[in-house]
DNA sequence: TTCCTCTTGATACACCGTATCATAAAGCAG
DNA sequence: CTGCTTTATGATACGGTGTATCAAGAGGAA
């Protein structure tokens, strides 16, 4: 069950892909609203078996994993590839063009949290890797964390 | 075949072990010097088929896979959990305690190189992410770059 | 209509990781 | 040495994950 705000961030979605020539199937839009809703990063599968379960369809592997590929491809889906799991972007409604962005990851409990890390410090860690002879070629970082709520009980 | 210095390697990790009380059996000291002398990080599978290769035997995945969490236990090798592999420590013959250690993956080689980032900037990181309302747990950070040889071409 | 392109379905398969039970080896008391 | 305990390893089997391949449907353009 989708709420109000859930729908805004469909219909963001839906302009951001006509803008680009790209179709949000209803397929595609489910996915990305499972996601929506799922308060933690899901597996490929979980997704699959929670589409199923709301359309008693039964979506086979390979459309999951190319549907969310193209989710990805227009930034409305990220890849957690510590994790093999997929989250929302939290900024499909915002009108500022998407650069890369790292995630703090609950140990605990699997909330993921979205973020912008000041670009000073992604410039210093950068620079880092640069005197060891290697040169950053992204800056989506995973980090291992608590939530607030995990680390106080 | 395992060079001089794999050797030298491979006795200091053995006096580690003892040092714990731990055995550093022949087959957890053919997998150790597997790695060592793999210029990637090697999948369980693939140190499988290497162990099988050399050794005419056939190690069962369980075996290959408590291995490795055994040499993970002693800090001998490491798991870079972004790419489910596994690499041999880099400061096996170190004297210093180890700390935990940053990884730089080159996308193009499969290069990885172990190093330790500037505490100054772990701490701006842990502090940006303290913003956001988590807690860094790990600072093994798996940074995707590209070595120097393969940036060049 | 026909043709073309994009999207989705269906089958099959290879790989990855682990649960479980069984066996072997090593240490140790007596 | 014998027998017991602990540790290390083997063997089988299963479920999860990702992809290759071929097939079918949907939609648009001419
Ligand atoms: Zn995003
Ligand atoms: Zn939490
Ligand atoms: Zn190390
Ligand atoms: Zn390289």
């Amino acid at each position: 069950m989708s709420s109000n705000s859930t729908q805004n961030v469909l219909d963001k979605a839906q302009q951001k892909c006509v803008s680009t020539g790209a179709k949000l199937t209803s397929k595609r839009s489910r996915l990305l609203e499972l996601l929506i809703d799922s308060d933690k990063p899901l597996s490929a599968y979980e997704v699959i078996d929670r589409y199923n379960q709301f359309s008693g369809q039964s979506m086979p592997p390979m459309s999951a994993y190319r549907i969310l590929d193209f989710l990805i491809s227009k930034q409305l889906v990220h890849k957690l590839s510590s994790e093999n799991k997929y989250v929302a972007c939290s900024h499909i409604t915002c009108e500022h063009e998407h650069s890369v962005a790292q995630f703090l990851i609950c140990r605990s409990c699997q909330k993921v949290k979205e973020i912008m890390i000041d670009a000073g410090i992604m410039q210093g860690l950068a620079h880092s890797v640069e005197e060891a002879g290697y040169q950053l070629q992204s800056s989506q970082l995973e980090l291992d964390c608590l939530c607030q709520q995990c680390a106080t009980h």
